[in-house]
DNA sequence: TTTTCTCTCCGGGTTTTACTGTATGCCGTG
DNA sequence: CACGGCATACAGTAAAACCCGGAGAGAAAA
């Protein structure tokens, strides 16, 4: 059998490259094309049949999301992994009702991407354990897909979010809320168990990444 | 004479390869270092005194701005190139208020990489037609209330707000930057006092809004 | 030179968080 | 109807954050 073929798609030319020397480093894989953008991802997997797409998200004239819609499309066999900088549980959702194999963060590409296109090669999934996670807690259950975000968090839990992250102590927010200073307390304890953070700032900034409160 | 060596600091490990890879299609050039935030390429700069340094801003810990003031502060003669994938007026601004020698987006780097550290090994400036563009348009325009508020924090207290803003304790934040809990704990007092802010969700949005963190 | 600013450090105090539990009623699904 | 998830509420503790002072060294500005 011949070396695993691998197309990269990202719009960074330095991304591209650092991926690139990274895969290298593997022997039996081979890099058989580059791609700019996602029509161009398209493109080269019509004509270079590929075993693995590598897609980043954030790319001009077609994302990596719709890009691996359409190679799934014509090609239901394809094995792909999505690559990119965000990790809200907005985008998991969406990589993984677009069919992808595998998602793995730019940030942690370093230390798991060859392991993640090891899965795929024997075709398995990669999920790093964060994003494992997100999955447990939010996808697994029937999603509406639209309002995806609200599954993860009630809306009572959302209430409270959003005002830990405008500044408000538990008492305020109790008072806000019309609740006792201990119920406010338990949401923000169940809050940061669900969500794996462990402080002020990691949920504010959770609550931004998220859309819950605006930042301009 | 000997190579021009180049120190890297990109928290994403393919990023930094992606570099690397292009630096050394060119001969006569050595990767000196790489560095994974901007404390770390800070004291890389200090002990391996490398003639440039290519910066990415958005880092943990310290972020690309911050770092080059720092090395400029103890080698003036230091030549910075900025590479980053934000291009506002208002980031530009700070890039050369820092004192970098070059800018460069990250999209553009494939193509003039190798130009801007070129020109800055000739001890010339680099910028890109959009950048330098900006330039002429940003510094026509009197500035706005941004540079005010920059000049509001000490370098160190960005450092703290920084991170504070990515959920460090008190006591992390005294052992990241090697100082005694009470005076970590003094410069949140006064980040505090001086931006009128009065919890840590109201730090951690200014910081965002600031770009002193990133969010994704 | 005097003044101001910055950075550093400390004592002593109150308030708030973070975390671990328990518990009760409500409501919708299977 | 039983079960699970949700919202509600409470007890208690250790840690952290917050706030009030003060103070010295060194650098920069007036």
């Amino acid at each position: 059998m011949g070396a695993l073929r691998i197309l990269i798609a990202d719009d960074h030319e330095v991304a591209r490259r650092g991926i690139r020397s990274l895969l290298e480093t593997h022997s039996g894989w081979e890099i058989c094309g580059e791609a700019k953008d996602g029509r161009e991802a398209v493109e080269l997997g019509g004509a270079l049949k590929p075993d693995i797409f590598l897609l980043d998200i954030g790319m001009p004239n077609l994302n990596g999301l719709d890009a691996a819609r359409q190679i799934l499309a014509v090609n239901p066999d394809a094995r792909i992994l999505i690559l990119t900088i965000h990790d809200s549980e907005q985008v998991v959702r969406e990589v993984l009702s677009a069919g992808a194999r595998g998602f793995l963060l730019k940030s942690d590409a370093g230390r798991d991407l060859l392991a993640a296109v090891e899965a795929l090669q024997q075709r398995r999934t990669f999920f790093t354990p964060r994003v494992a996670q997100m999955m447990l807690e939010g996808y697994l259950r029937p999603q509406t897909d639209d309002l995806a975000n609200q599954h993860v968090l009630t809306p009572r839990e959302r209430e409270v979010i959003q005002l830990v992250a405008e500044g408000k102590t538990t008492k305020e927010i109790a008072s806000a809320l019309n609740l006792s200073v201990k119920t406010a307390e338990t949401h923000r304890t169940n809050l940061m168990r669900k969500l794996d953070l462990h402080s002020v700032a990691d949920l504010t900034l959770y609550a931004v990444r998220n859309g819950i409160v605006q930042i301009y």
